[in-house]
DNA sequence: AAGTAAACGAGACGGTACGTCCTGTCTTCGC
DNA sequence: GCGAAGACAGGACGTACCGTCTCGTTTACTT
């Protein structure tokens, strides 16, 4: 595979281990207390081969979170029958990964370096995004199955679903059964077209 | 004012001038790159009078954003009649301070600050519980008055829409009256005792 | 000992250590191989401090040697009655020092930086300066016991003899009796008032 | 040109660019302040290039020395039947070439370098030694034609004139006429064979 | 003519040191 | 005895070079 261009290409393994460094310094430390230099030598590489990735610590979390190193609220949302079974695994397996060891650490050092960082918050929405639009893709599916009402916004929906579970983690309050049970109650009404509901 | 202790008093003017040169570089810096230094420069003051007051550069940030020097989401709700109303406002003034100036970059510090260390995200919380508090307080009232479900679980829902706001904030997007139109649309559902509702 | 200024006073011990750790620096590795970071840790000092004092290395070894650390070519010269006598001892002082472990080191070392750099070049300057007085005294005093030519040139003589020296040190080059003997016998020649020479 | 192995072949033109790249930056920069990086980039060069060439920063200026490049005091001596006219020449023409613009510069890099490094000392003495031969050889024919004194030893007086020179020019003092003229009283003292001398 | 191999320019690599800034502590003086 | 001023040991910053190691290209010698 040739580059065209002179001189020794850019070592791919010294890329991956800076990145996962990041990783596991964000985890450990959070974002300020990140040190480029600690991360280097954990990656076993210089600090200007930091550098000539990613030009501030900001930039380099940024990719970290765009290659969902850090926060992955779980794409991945089931497609069962039922809307609010699937809202509602999909709810579980967040606070399940938000309980993780590293999860939650890795969460908020992310929304920490995206509330700082103008950089970072563009790659954090961008993750959030695809969460978001998983979410709306499969709300919409239950309202044509006319499980929600046909006029529920479902792209604001999304987004406040996604907010208040990571304001949860930011504020260091578990996300508990009663919690995620609510949340399913007001996106679910008495009113709506699943009747068969308890808390 | 006489302590009664020998010796000078501590300064009270010296303790305001650390809070308000904490909270212009929160706004001009973020939580991160807050210098002790250059707040002690500022404030007019030693660097130990800072850590007399305060041990670190987290409890000080707490303390800043528990006096409601930082992230302040108007606690003030009104009390129409009309609970959608009452709300609505209330949105609209918390979209208004998130464009303001020094607003969102401030939520935006104190948000960071509150992700990254425990002590803040403590007095994060108190703050933000307040805010919750008077939503919950209000939805009750609505409820009562028949305007909500009985069964609105109104301390989520209220914790769901600080969320939901923040993180407009932190990823750096507009609240835009759509997206409060949606909000109100999505708590007052079309089933709702609310009929008159419209975009 | 007030000194009228607030803060904290200047270590005398940390000035210390740093020129300590400077010396062993400059005879173990030369003056371009000397780290202030090494120099900083050996002396058991933040970097800081060392730049507090002195801006660069270079204005570092130049106290150093203004303060005898490094190039001490003896100023002692005896006064036993004989002039040549006198210089020989001083001459065989000097070569003894050159070959004493740290000695030639220490002496390459500050002129190398005498050579670098213009500061260090000028306290360089005033430390020879010492020494060839003293030579100087001594020549004249010789002069006037008629033990050498009214019309020497001491000040040049002496300035000659020390480069001389310090020439063979760099060159590194042995400083041998026969070259002593020579330097000797072309200051106090034949024809002058101390006939009883021989090689 | 077949050198008999295969590949291609060095350049001679890139050995060239090095050397004065070398010699470019010793005047400019001094010893210590010496970069492989700027000479290769300043000569059009790689880095490796360089390096093939000469294994570390010393060797690579010990070339320049050698090459005469950096100092060279002037080895032609004149033989006009005087010693003491042709040494005073020399002496000037010395002095007129350390106050021409790169001369002392260079004379006092190429001294540091050989200060602070073996090899380098190596070259330097080879060179000096050139000029101290011919010196030698001027002063012997003196010697012959009972311009001076028989037991003149030769040797150490013409290394004892570098040194001297040398010295002053690392102490960046200037080499005056009146220096000049008090070196050759010395040598040529009154009571030598050349009594027609005065300052 | 095709193949082999060394040297080339370029430039990334793991490192060390730079000189600056900041942290949290300690010390001295003035109010 | 508090408070400003500021020095202290320590550690991270982002930059500059070190000497080494690839790259793709050029040039020479060998088949």
């Amino acid at each position: 595979m040739a580059t065209g261009r002179p001189g020794r290409t850019r070592s791919e393994k010294s890329w991956q281990a800076i990145l996962e460094a990041t990783r596991d310094e964000l985890a450990a430390q959070g974002y300020d207390r990140l040190s480029i230099d600690r991360i280097a030598t954990a990656a076993g590489v210089g600090k200007q081969t930091v550098y000539r990735w990613y030009p501030s610590k900001s930039s380099l979390v940024a990719e970290c979170i765009l290659r969902g190193y850090v926060v992955t609220p779980g794409i991945d949302i089931l497609e069962t029958g039922s809307v609010r079974d699937d809202i509602a695994a999909w709810l579980e397996a967040f606070a399940a990964g938000s309980r993780s060891p590293g999860g939650a650490a890795l969460i908020r050092a992310g929304t920490a370096a995206a509330a700082e960082d103008e950089e970072v918050a563009a790659r954090y929405a961008e993750v959030t995004k695809k969460t978001e639009d998983a979410l709306v893709e499969r709300l919409e599916t239950g309202i044509a199955a006319g499980q929600l009402p046909a006029e529920t916004p479902a792209a604001t929906l999304a987004e406040a679903l996604v907010g208040a579970l990571l304001f949860k983690v930011v504020a260091r309050q578990e996300i508990s059964p009663q919690f995620i049970s609510d949340l399913l109650n007001l996106v679910f009404t008495k009113e709506s077209l699943h009747p068969e509901e308890s808390v």
